[in-house]
DNA sequence: GCGATTGGTTAATGATCCCTAACACATGGG
DNA sequence: CCCATGTGTTAGGGATCATTAACCAATCGC
């Protein structure tokens, strides 16, 4: 009945579903919150019915869990690769910015769930998120420092989440203008405004 | 029984239980989500028990309603105040930054349940917050096209949605820093990242 | 060809939750 | 003095939901 080829298969986990789950459970939280959605509705969204979930996950929350690991360790992936692709930290920022704003344009559902349903995450698993976005946000924090050595870490770290509020607002704005104007419009405010965290000097560049 | 003087007298709905009711939901939405807070809950966290909170609104869903309403007047209302301050549209935007960036210190749980819950909103309601929302934009709007009459409509609106995800980040960096010092460097971003939307003329004052 | 595994079904269970009912009690105006 | 009103209580109803149970079809390795 399954209407992609060989998704009925005997192999362990057909990967597809639970790819599809994924995603569209993502889009049913973004829009209605984890709450909001029960297992049954997720099921009719992908064309199976309530507890077929239960094959591939062992439950609501540990659905969402592995959503948001998902989301906290490409970003910090993306993070690391991009910090490790320079050593100019002009470059490395501009690098991230332009990471996070590709990111937030094409995922925007993912930019919802993971900050409005960390709350309904067990204890375990939460933790793990926050270490990763913890690292993550450190990432932002040394480019900062390194851009400009007066600043605080808590004032980067402020200064970071501020970027975070500003890129991640493409949900907000729902748009039908090109997304590489969007992009190049969030991408210059976030640059002028953390480039320039401290009144005059530390600019020679 | 109750703790407060005169908070059981027969006066016409005794407004301070109300707004205890109404902080309180607001601290616990915050921090747990709508649907992740019971009625239970909600009274126990106030001192009285259960459905006691339906002598005082007529639901759940109401309640939520009328914080909302709440928040989103009140922000209309200081923004066009502001707008109205001043004739140069500088001097505007200045103020309307120091306006949201208090009410975001002031207030992070209202930040965080104003989007986070919206979609837990009854239809009607929330349309009524959905037009007091886009009005405030729209005062940024125009002030930020002033400023830039090169700026369309549309990447004016994205902009400032930026800027409200830059100003209302303060739930999301936990600090004990001083709140002036947590102002200045958000309202300073936010004022960088606004003034300097387009390449590079536009500027003279 | 066959049997174990994968992925699906419907029915049932237990918990939770919003809300209403029925009742209690203090207070303040007439 | 008394009754109407405001504010609270506990008990219960009806709905929803996550999860489990029991069962079934198809497929791949052998």
């Amino acid at each position: 009945m399954a209407a992609s080829p060989g998704a009925g298969a005997a192999v362990p986990d057909s990967p597809s579903r639970r790819e599809q789950i994924l995603g569209v459970a993502a889009q049913l939280f973004a829009r209605h919150g984890f709450h909001g959605v029960s297992i049954a509705d997720l099921g009719a969204a992908v064309g199976v019915s309530g507890p077929a979930l239960y094959r591939h996950f062992p439950g609501k929350e540990a659905l969402l869990a592995e959503m948001l690991i998902r989301i906290s360790e490409h970003l910090l992936a993306g993070g690391q690769e991009r910090a490790a692709a320079s050593d100019d930290p002009r470059e490395m920022l501009a690098a991230l910015i332009d990471f996070q704003v590709d990111f937030a344009l094409r995922e925007p559902e993912l930019i919802v769930v993971q900050d409005r349903d960390l709350a309904n995450l067990p204890p375990e698993p939460r933790r793990r998120v926050r270490l990763l976005q913890r690292t993550y946000v450190e990432i932002w924090v040394d480019v900062l420092r390194r851009i400009n050595p007066d600043l605080t870490a808590e004032a980067a770290r402020i200064a970071a989440h501020g970027a975070f509020g500003l890129l991640n607002s493409t949900p907000h704005s729902r748009t039908r203008a090109g997304t590489a104007e969007v992009a190049a419009l969030l991408h210059r405010m976030a640059w002028t405004a953390l480039t320039n965290l401290t009144p005059a000097e530390s600019r020679k560049a």
